[in-house]
DNA sequence: ATAGAATTCAAACGAGCGTTTGAATTGGGC
DNA sequence: GCCCAATTCAAACGCTCGTTTGAATTCTAT
């Protein structure tokens, strides 16, 4: 009888097929990044790793596993660079981290893996914006859980650097700020929604970074609600 | 012969299917923002909207077309609102707005947009949110084109507003606000990553507001990259 | 009342989808 | 050299998709 499906831990260790899966996941990523979840087709992407269309099922199990599996190659391990990077400055730095050196512990590992083409580089940030807007909810579930510790995490730090805003306006504002990261690392096209971006595309990323991190700091540290006079919003309502 | 596409423009006034386009539009809005462009089926969609599979393509020709139809129908009016309200915010006022006038003009006009349930409340704002993040190029051309005149038009009242912001400069923030606003927009289960959202949804879109403007003004008046200190970003790179 | 256009309808078309199957092939341990 | 598990492969399955078709129906202007 024919296997079904690949026993989940096998003898051998997988360096055997870690050709075939690569480049599965490579091509994966790249698809997935250009089109879209449901716009990526089993079809055109084992076309394009080379493979048979059938591998994808036999190491995946199915497109969605192997989804999932795209991003936490690159994502666990960056994850894990942040947390690092953050208790690393909480036991360097004085009582309390201010807020830009917390916002760096976030997106100096993003930046880092933005740069590591065999990390996959940009592409694979543009993934991660992507699949944050994405309706899916297998896709969306599977991000709540994948990041739901990391983000607590810097909310407790931000909390002690931040301690004008109570913990619901420091909710809000970190959405806020997921916001622009991910719009910003999804932006393709979305660029030339705004005229010209000039500067080669080597430094474009830390620049691009330099730019953001001020933008989010301030709007960080902004007064809370109720402190400043509110917008009228709706004249004579 | 049978009609293969009506006449662009009828001797009839379109009152007559008023009814039958209405509905698909009303069910498209609902179910595009919920599963996104590509997960929705027109099948499904016909079938809430109890409307005969083919009327889709006999009123709006092809998926997409109803896709862009569903967005002008609200965008339209909602962008000519922000217009108006910044060039009668601009004759009234000093010389030149300040950067809470500009912004409020922007988000006013959405917020309205949200409480009018006949105008697709806060759904269709969704919906615009999930636009935006979509890789499909169809609607990245179509949505680049419908805010082109926009976005220009407030940049050039920013940048009186933050003289301090070069062109580029200036253009980067715009990005990031608009990054912040699709995300809050887009959030549905988006909240669920951050803990509790409490209020009620009555009231819960104005103070999602008046939480986020804070925010993106502090944002935009942020000193200019260069004035301040950069953040180090690769230590011993 | 009737002609003619506009609209609705049930049915089908062709294509593409994710997944499964069972045989063929490969590769390492005895 | 042989065996058995792991992997690859071509082919097919069942299903859903957007769109088209041509007849039936409704509506309106004369």
């Amino acid at each position: 009888m024919a296997a079904t499906r690949p026993a989940r831990k096998s003898v051998v260790v997988d360096a055997t097929s870690a050709d075939t899966k690569t480049r599965i996941l490579d091509a994966a990523e790249e698809l997935f990044m250009e089109h879209g979840f449901e716009a990526t087709s089993l079809r055109s992407l084992t076309s394009a790793a080379s493979v048979n269309l059938a591998a994808v099922n036999y190491h995946f199990g199915t497109k969605e596993e192997l989804f999932q599996t795209v991003l936490t190659r690159r994502l666990d391990p960056m994850n894990q660079e942040r947390i690092d990077l953050l208790e690393k400055l909480e036991r360097e730095g004085a009582r309390s981290l201010n807020v830009e050196k917390i916002l760096s512990s976030m997106l100096i590992p993003a930046l880092r893996l933005a740069r590591d083409e065999k990390r996959g580089g940009k592409n694979f940030l543009r993934l991660v914006g992507r699949a944050y807007a994405d309706p899916a909810p297998f896709i969306r579930h599977f991000l709540s859980q994948q990041y739901a510790g990391m983000i607590s995490r810097y909310k407790e730090a931000f909390l002690k650097a931040l301690p004008h805003l109570s913990r619901q306006e420091l909710t809000w504002r970190l959405h806020f700020v997921m916001g622009a990261i991910s719009y910003t690392l999804a932006g393709t096209d979305a660029h030339k929604l705004f005229a010209q971006v000039t500067a080669s595309d080597k430094e474009n990323d830390e620049l691009l970074l330099q730019r953001l991190a001020p933008f989010l700091v301030a709007g960080l540290k902004a007064p809370a609600l109720g402190d400043t006079r509110k917008l009228e919003l709706v004249s004579g309502d």
